[in-house]
DNA sequence: ATACCATGAACAG
DNA sequence: TGTTCCTGGTATC
């Protein structure tokens, strides 16, 4: 299930499968509205992601919005789609060097460039975009009286960060969910987000989320093995030290720490 | 067959 | 703060 890795990996997927080819746009499930017959046999130009959007733009203006959501997944198949899609397909895009079928997906909307501008405007900054600005950031943390953890969730603070990251970033810096962000140290603040941008990273090149540092994986989880994944994100102990993870329900999601690596 | 759960977010009030 | 919408994998009857 996706964070922003997930996004920008898709989008990289597409790029490379799909861009530059009249493609052939259909959806089996029919709920994608007339989508599928303005943009079947368009060109798609390029495709762009920020945050947990992505945008496929087509030809003459056409730019498809998509958000995964909860449940939202891509399925591509660079050998050609199964006779039979998988499960509930709301658009599949089909082009000469593949296919690739989009299922549960929060938004799926065909719009034009001004559309697209408008979702941007209401994103932080991406931590893996090349032009994201840190600052925005750092100035709307270190203003905010609201708990850290429900500012690093909040997409429109940074773009891409989601229950898993948000439990691992605040772990490796030490930081409690609920310290606001004005009484964070200005250092505190600089290195969540450059901690946000190493974790992102890592979980764009691997493909998955794995925050636990190397030498700190069992010693048998050598090649191939999977090791640890997380400090505390759905642990019932933390990794490092052992104490029991503390669980609550913050907003609506699950949030845990660690409450002696992140003492409040 | 059914229940429950999840890495998300918009909307109402 | 609570409700609603997406889907599908796993657990439970």
């Amino acid at each position: 299930m996706p964070e922003g890795h997930t996004i920008h990996r898709h989008a990289a997927t597409h790029r490379r499968l799909l861009t530059g080819h009249p493609l052939s746009v259909s959806s089996p499930q029919g709920r994608f509205g007339d989508g599928a017959a303005v943009l079947d046999g368009r060109r798609l130009e390029r495709v762009e992601a920020w945050g947990k959007h992505e945008w496929l733009w087509f030809e003459g203006d056409a730019v498809l919005h998509v958000h995964l959501g909860l449940f939202g997944r891509w399925r591509t198949y660079p050998a050609g789609p199964p006779p039979e899609p998988r499960g509930q397909v709301r658009v599949r895009l089909h082009g000469p060097l593949g296919t690739t079928d989009l299922s549960g997906p929060t938004a799926c909307e065909l719009g034009d460039p001004v559309d697209r501008d408008a979702v941007v405007a209401r994103l932080g900054p991406d931590p893996l975009r090349p032009d994201a600005d840190p600052e925005r950031f750092l100035d709307t943390i270190a203003r905010s009286r609201r708990a850290i953890g429900l500012l690093l969730m909040d997409q429109s603070v940074v773009a891409g960060v989601g229950n898993v990251y948000r439990a691992e970033a605040l772990f490796v810096n030490g930081i409690w969910p609920l310290r606001t962000g004005r009484e964070l140290g200005d250092d505190e603040r600089l290195a969540l987000w450059d901690t946000v941008v190493r974790q992102l990273r890592a979980g764009v090149r691997s493909g998955r989320i794995v925050t636990v540092d190397r030498s700190e994986q069992p010693s048998a989880a050598g090649r191939g093995a999977r090791g640890k994944a997380t400090y505390v994100y759905k642990r019932e102990h933390c990794w490092r030290c052992g104490t029991p993870i503390a669980r609550w329900d913050l907003a609506g999601r699950w949030c845990y720490a660690c409450p002696s690596c992140q003492p409040a």
